[in-house]
DNA sequence: TGAAATCTGAAGATATTCTGAAGACGACTA
DNA sequence: TAGTCGTCTTCAGAATATCTTCAGATTTCA
């Protein structure tokens, strides 16, 4: 999962960062609305975890400029006890959720694999794919019902590409999305295309259809047909 | 197990949670509402005893925090007898289980014990996994009917692994768990390699299969396959 | 056909986990 | 209070797993 965390207490971002990676999932940090603000212009997120009281604004207007562009990015908003009117408003401009401070962090990790879940794979913990079948609570894949062992970055992409069912993913959205905001790893693309072709081989040594297709000049796609 | 002990009286409070430390469980203490609102939001606990009456207002504030949240602590109200009114408004409010003022320590403990067996294993209080076998009541563990010896973290992290069958469990959720406060846990994981490594062997060495999973960058994960 | 993009296998670099031993701690006893 | 015991934690090195790089082969597209 590639999650943003904007909050200004460097303490409380850092935690909660550390928290997620430990939990295998990719965060990207803002701690103003400004830095926010840059970041969801470069990259999508599948959680966007947001403090409503920032120093240079109301994160309210994240989520403005979010609804205006019609994306769906799953948002957690992070209030202080009280400040219930921001909170309806927050879930009126299409927050996912709320949480308020202080909170405990496998909550919130819960409640972020909740919404991914909701969001990319309909409620399902499931998701299935003719032969393919995973597990996302216990990060089993499983391929004729024989369970196939993979890779972290390997599990990730299958992940993302089975979220994307059909669409055509670049490599560079590749990237942003599983491995961070490295903007220095750009200049070559060599290790997606190891990582492609063992995942690839994984899955086609246990019987599954080599569902992923080239995009000559572009990326990969990752469908049925 | 751990319980957070939610009392104003310090006598009382202190004689419940040296009872129950004395069975083996981590208690956390909160001398009033507020403490208690801070432990919930940063911890989870098997159960919550709660006293409605409280110096800085009613206990029963603090089940609607938790229901919001929508969270499933165990919740055992202490009243003194006669509240009644208070008594029913927590049970709807999803207290699991209630006790009046004076009671025996014991009954107590006991009534922590049913709520957290209800709760993690359906009412078992035998939790048996192929060759396993653990009695919460005393404390024992099994392998094909032949009692083994664990220390106290051994058995805590096996009985939450047992609870937890088949999800992937990070290091920092098994930190967070069982060891409680530990708020600089990200400097080192070496201590659970090690409990994890006594238990595998212990557990091995008396015939059992080891179901204990690495997760590479994760955690572990408890399960049959 | 030629340049750019992709695939492949192997090897190097990193990161994570495992292990045994030793030290620290705490409860209990004398 | 000192000593003992069992337990918990720390440490350093070994063993593993994963990730990235690279060079050469292959494919694609203009």
């Amino acid at each position: 999962m590639k999650i943003l965390v904007v909050e200004d207490e460097q303490l409380l971002r850092d935690n909660i960062a550390d928290y997620l990676k430990a939990e295998g999932n990719v965060c990207d940090l803002a701690a103003s609305l400004d830095e926010a603000t840059e970041k969801i212009a470069l990259y999508d997120y599948d959680c966007i975890l947001l403090d409503l009281t920032l120093p240079d604004g109301d994160g309210l207007k994240l989520m403005r400029i979010l609804k205006k562009q019609d994306r769906d990015d799953g948002i957690i908003i992070i209030t202080a006890r009280g400040s219930v009117d921001q909170r309806i408003e927050g879930l009126g401009l299409g927050a996912d959720d709320y949480l308020i401070k202080p909170f405990h962090l496998s909550e919130l990790s819960a409640r972020v694999l909740a919404i991914v879940r909701r969001r990319s794979f309909k409620g399902n913990d499931l998701v299935r794919f003719n032969e393919l079948n995973i597990d996302i609570q216990s990060k089993t894949v499983k391929v004729h019902g024989e369970p196939i062992s993979l890779t972290r970055k390997e599990y990730d992409l299958l992940l993302y590409f089975m979220a994307n069912k059909s669409k055509v993913i670049s490599k560079s959205a590749l990237v942003a999305h599983i491995w961070g905001d490295h903007a220095d790893m750009a200049d070559s693309f060599d290790f997606i295309y190891t990582h492609i072709k063992n995942l690839r081989k994984k899955l086609v040594d246990a019987g599954c259809k080599d569902y992923f297709q080239s995009v000559y000049g572009v990326g990969y796609k990752f469908s049925a047909e």
